[in-house]
RNA sequence: GCCCCCGUAGCUCAGUGGACAGAGCAGCGGACUUCUAAUCCGCCGGUCGGAGGUUCGAAUCCUUCCGGGGGUGCCA
């Protein structure tokens, strides 16, 4: 990309300003290349002057004057100017700038590609939501975060593995279970009550149905005896399928699906993981229970693996989870996206993860803060054990794919989210999603009425796009290979929804200056060959962010 | 108590070492005989929570205080 050449050429210019002697010799530090806010500063500066004025023990302004001498000749910069107190500024040819519109149509959907990572293999592991209720409204979120990466890694050049972990067993199971089995009795007549913590919800009356309705009456035993232990899973088998197909209004769709259970049995990582940690002496019991003495590794505090009643944890289930991941699957990154309410979990499962033999360095874990709703101005209570729950199948039908995951993308991850059902639902034609989702729409208009009228952008002459709207749109097509980079390094997808309001805002202006079926037979073709440079990469960024990209609305 | 996240325009948020701090919404004023007005243009709006410090330069880094959220289970 751009900046990276641009990177270079700074870089040349100290080492040649070094090797005439105009600077005096050190090492250099690292040259960062940033678009300044202003438009007369130009399109890319370099800060570096300021950076080494003391190395140099030269006043900023004179280290800038020296290096603009020495900046090798690129076709890409028209201009170099030095600015108080002491950067570097650089103006993109327009020519070249016009020039790079047959690469991006060339790129087509492969636009901003790299190969950067390519070779490596990463597993992210998202929502992973308890299979004993529905998914809500954070748990969405965490989808559109971690559906989002894992498309932008992808186009990086990872080999992506995206998964959700399925907790099918523990605790929450078995209540789930007795829950489930106390509404399939109701169902055959039988007055009993859910447990005193279960689940309330309706929908445990409906997966009992589900049940009755395959099986019968096969699960359902004398009345003082509790449920067979396959009737649970089965009932968790249902609420997977649920939660299946609710992630799917919202695009998202996995490699895989984890299960707990298998750790225990045909995986054999929970029996590797409890054996690892004994032969290192991690292990003691006390109380009846098998601790893992991660104070040894610098936790502040010990943890259970295995309670008193003999199940393991969900901490020793979940080492065991990684352990699978970093030694039987050998990943090269791992990335676990979680709620805010596991930051608690985060420093001991990297501790686990380092005792059983995976590296901490590839692991990590990308924390949201958390989702509350919002109706007519106040906060909607979101709690599996109250009536009344808001899901995230609620929302989507509610607010549309779209937008939801709009939505959940364009704050950073670690900002808190009110989620105003108000301003998504009636007000959504002010919603930034169809702003954007317009631009590409007005774009496949005007080319498909340009087909009508036999216009086409054959043998087109780019270089008369020197209006202003026109340069500023394509620079900022420029852009995309930036934030992908971006996204990637600092794992944060929110950067590319706000990239894409940018876009399309760059692209609205220019619809409004710029007409671009007009009288002029060769600047339409030169205009019509801009859209689609424009089409391709809205549509790409809209892509990566798993938004449709309708052509009319 | 201790740990994590946040505090930026009326509201929702970008910006996490650079230039005069930005955008959307809200408010005010303009622009449709034109390829979609779900649009565009302009104006208004800020002690970047407070105070110290580091730096040529701080919304950004450090210290401390205040305020909000989360965590601190033999739940997940």
């Amino acid at each position: 990309m751009i900046r990276d050449e641009i990177r270079i050429l700074v870089k040349q210019a100290l080492t040649n300003a070094q090797a005439a002697g105009d600077i005096p010799q050190f090492a250099a530090p690292e040259v960062t290349i940033e678009h300044p806010q202003r438009a007369e500063h130009g399109d890319f500066s370099a800060n570096l002057p300021l950076r080494i004025q003391g190395l140099a023990k030269m006043k900023a302004i004179e280290v800038a004057e020296a290096l603009r001498n020495h900046v090798p000749n690129h076709t890409a910069i028209s201009e170099i100017t030095v600015a108080p107190p002491g950067f570097l500024n650089l103006y993109l040819d327009p020519n070249w700038v016009t020039d790079q519109i047959a690469t991006i149509i060339d790129s087509g959907s492969d636009y901003a590609a790299t190969q950067r990572f390519a070779g490596q293999r990463a597993q992210i592991e998202y929502v992973s939501a308890n299979p004993t209720g529905p998914v809500h409204v954070g748990n969405g979120r965490g989808a559109a975060i971690g559906s989002t990466l894992a498309n932008v890694m992808r186009s990086a050049g990872y080999e992506i593995a995206e998964e959700y972990y399925v907790n099918d067993a523990g605790t929450q199971v078995s209540i789930f279970g007795r829950t489930l089995y106390a509404r399939y009795q109701q169902l055959f007549g039988r007055d009993v009550d859910i447990p005193e913590n279960g689940y309330p919800g309706e929908y445990m009356i409906s997966i009992a149905k589900a049940v009755k309705e395959a099986h019968g009456d096969t699960f359902l035993r004398s009345e003082n005896e509790g449920a067979d232990p396959e009737f649970a899973q089965i009932g968790i088998g249902i609420q997977i399928e649920n939660i299946r197909n609710d992630l799917k209004l919202m695009g998202v769709e996995y490699d895989e699906w984890f299960s707990e259970r298998s750790l225990m049995t045909e995986n054999g990582s929970y029996d590797a993981i409890i054996r690892l940690l004994r032969d290192q002496n991690f292990v003691a019991e006390r109380d009846g229970a098998v601790w893992f003495t991660s104070t040894e590794v610098g936790e502040s505090k010990d943890n259970v693996l295995i309670r008193s009643d003999g199940a393991p944890t969900y901490y020793a289930t979940d080492i065991a989870y990684h352990y699978d991941k970093f030694i039987i699957r050998n990943f090269d990154r791992v990335i676990d996206i979680w709620g805010a309410d596991h930051q608690g979990h985060v420093s001991r499962v990297k501790a686990g993860v380092t005792a059983v033999g995976g590296e901490p360095n590839k692991l990590d874990i990308l924390l949201y803060q958390l989702v509350t709703l919002k109706r007519q101005g106040k906060v909607v209570i979101l709690s599996k054990r109250a009536g009344e729950i808001i899901t995230l199948r609620d929302l989507i039908d509610e607010v549309g794919a779209d937008a939801t995951r709009f939505f959940f993308l364009s704050p950073s991850a670690n900002q808190a989210m009110d989620f105003d059902l108000d301003l998504a639902t009636k007000q959504s034609d002010e919603n930034p999603v169809y702003y954007v989702q317009y631009a590409h729409a007005r774009i496949a208009g005007i080319i498909a009425k340009a087909r009508e009228e036999g216009k086409s952008s054959d043998s087109a002459n780019a270089s008369l796009l020197s209006h202003e709207a026109e340069q500023t749109l394509i620079r900022k097509l420029l852009q995309l290979p930036e934030v992908l980079e971006t996204v990637v390094d600092d794992l944060a997808p929110h950067h590319l929804a706000h990239y894409a309001q940018e876009l399309a805002q760059a692209f609205h202006t220019f619809y409004t200056q710029c007409r671009v079926i007009n009288d002029d037979e060769s600047l339409t073709k030169a205009r019509l060959l801009l859209l689609e440079a424009a089409r391709v990469v809205l549509a790409r960024t809209l892509t990566l962010m798993g938004i449709s990209t309708p052509d009319r609305m």
